[in-house]
DNA sequence: CTCACGATTACGACGCGTGAGCGTAC
DNA sequence: GGTACGCTCACGCGTCGTAATCGTGA
């Protein structure tokens, strides 16, 4: 037999909480003495360990009421087995929704370097391309355009949600040549950022260039259209392609297309 | 200007969340007729799409009105980086106490399977082993008294929070095993389970048999002693160390400790 | 006059923490 | 007779959904 405080202190348990419990019905003493005192007994404290162990678990005090039942019976291994089963399911769940909200906040972040702000249109632009409907459509496309090696790379490409270190190069650079759209593309500051965009998109196509072409004539929207990757947008894409072109035919590379 | 059911429609919102915001003061509208009703300008409308944004990466609205502040001016580049980078390790402190859950959930699920019945002693035991400190003091242990290759086949065995297949057969032998304390070792049912801990044991081992009679020894609790590996007390080890003996001695096998 | 739209007020949900104000046990 | 313990309200937290009841606008 205890009285609240002592069951309290012999569990842990906050006297609140203890009451509390009592309220909604879940754990009620096993007697109340005429002036109104909680009287908890043995049987009383097995069930609050129970309860507490379903709580560790991450069971919400009503499916505990639901999964102990009113008599306080454990209605046998299957029943258990179910209830922690749905518990590990919606646990499964709520961690697909962090990781989801997870790359939502690299995209932010990577946003803010690009532009030095973000908008609502830049995260719902995210929110869509996360739907797995987008994805499948985006690997349809893919799939017929092009190649299985060509796919291999680009599956490489840095992804927009994750926190890959090229990220924060690609929109500096980025940002750079949204900075420097008024330049002229023959100007020292463009080539520099021209030579840059050459070497970064070696590193990341592996040095296909050919592929590297392929992808960015693929990528490019119609004059006013939204982007199809984030960045770039029909201004930059044209812009990058005068430096570059520039930079291709008079600069120190002086290569191929 | 917008009345508010207007502005509703248009972002989706719901009229009465729009309430709440100025309630908070988080969304003031612009101007109010005289007869009560809320009206809202552009300037409203950009900040309540702020606001949504924000929600969309899972900031509290009370979080919100400190980004947002009550001027409404997004406070500069360094700032956003760093609301946003205070949210995502939030969010990555919350995604690092789900996966613990689900560590003790697929433990839970173990014990189930193990003995029919689990207890808050077994949760805790887990919830303590799971604690950085016992990890590391496990770590050092087995750096003393282990070589880099037994510890390496060491770190393959089934991990008890994880929801490795092997864990349920590993359950459902010690599960017979207790079922059968009762039974004298040579008898049919005892060699049988021998016979089958031997394999298991050679498999999860990878086939050194030292290295598993060395763990064997190192796991080993006293008599009355707390089980240093869940589901293996002294009891259970005896046993075990009863049914093996004969089964070596005696049985197919007949080979080696 | 109607009928959609606006307003305010208040309860509910979750799991208690934190008082306030009072009676009880030792 | 002190004081540690118990009791019952009741607010607060976060984010609205869901009435209920009433006034306004076209």
């Amino acid at each position: 037999m205890y009285t609240i405080g002592k069951l309290a202190r012999a569990t842990g348990v906050s006297i609140r909480a203890l009451r509390y419990y009592d309220e909604l019905g879940l754990l009620t003493p096993a007697a109340t003495t005429e002036t109104g005192y909680r009287v908890y007994s043995e049987d009383n404290l097995l069930r609050l360990q129970q309860i507490l162990m379903l709580k560790q678990l991450g069971f919400s005090l009503k499916r505990i009421a639901e999964v102990l039942g009113h008599a306080g019976a454990l209605s046998g291994e299957a029943a258990w087995r179910t209830a922690l089963g749905q518990q590990l399911a919606a646990l499964r769940a709520e961690q697909e929704r962090l990781r989801r909200l997870e790359q939502l906040l690299h995209t932010a972040l990577t946003a803010l370097r690009m532009k030095g702000s973000f908008q609502l249109d830049d995260i719902e632009l995210f929110v869509r391309s996360l739907q797995p409907e987008n994805q499948r459509q985006r690997d349809e496309f893919r799939r017929r355009v092009f190649t299985d090696d060509e796919r291999h790379i680009l599956e490489a490409l840095p992804n927009f949600g994750s926190d890959d270190p090229r990220l924060e190069e690609w929109a500096a650079l980025l940002r750079r040549v949204r900075d420097s759209l008024q330049e002229p593309p023959f100007s020292p500051q463009a080539q520099q950022l021209a030579a840059e965009l050459v070497t970064y998109g070696r590193s990341v196509f592996a040095g296909d260039d050919a592929l590297l072409d392929k992808y960015w004539q693929q990528i490019k929207p119609q004059p006013g259209d939204p982007a199809a990757v984030y960045g770039l947008d029909a201004e930059m894409m044209a812009y990058i392609e005068a430096i570059v072109g520039w930079y291709e035919a008079h600069g120190e590379g002086g290569a191929d297309g």
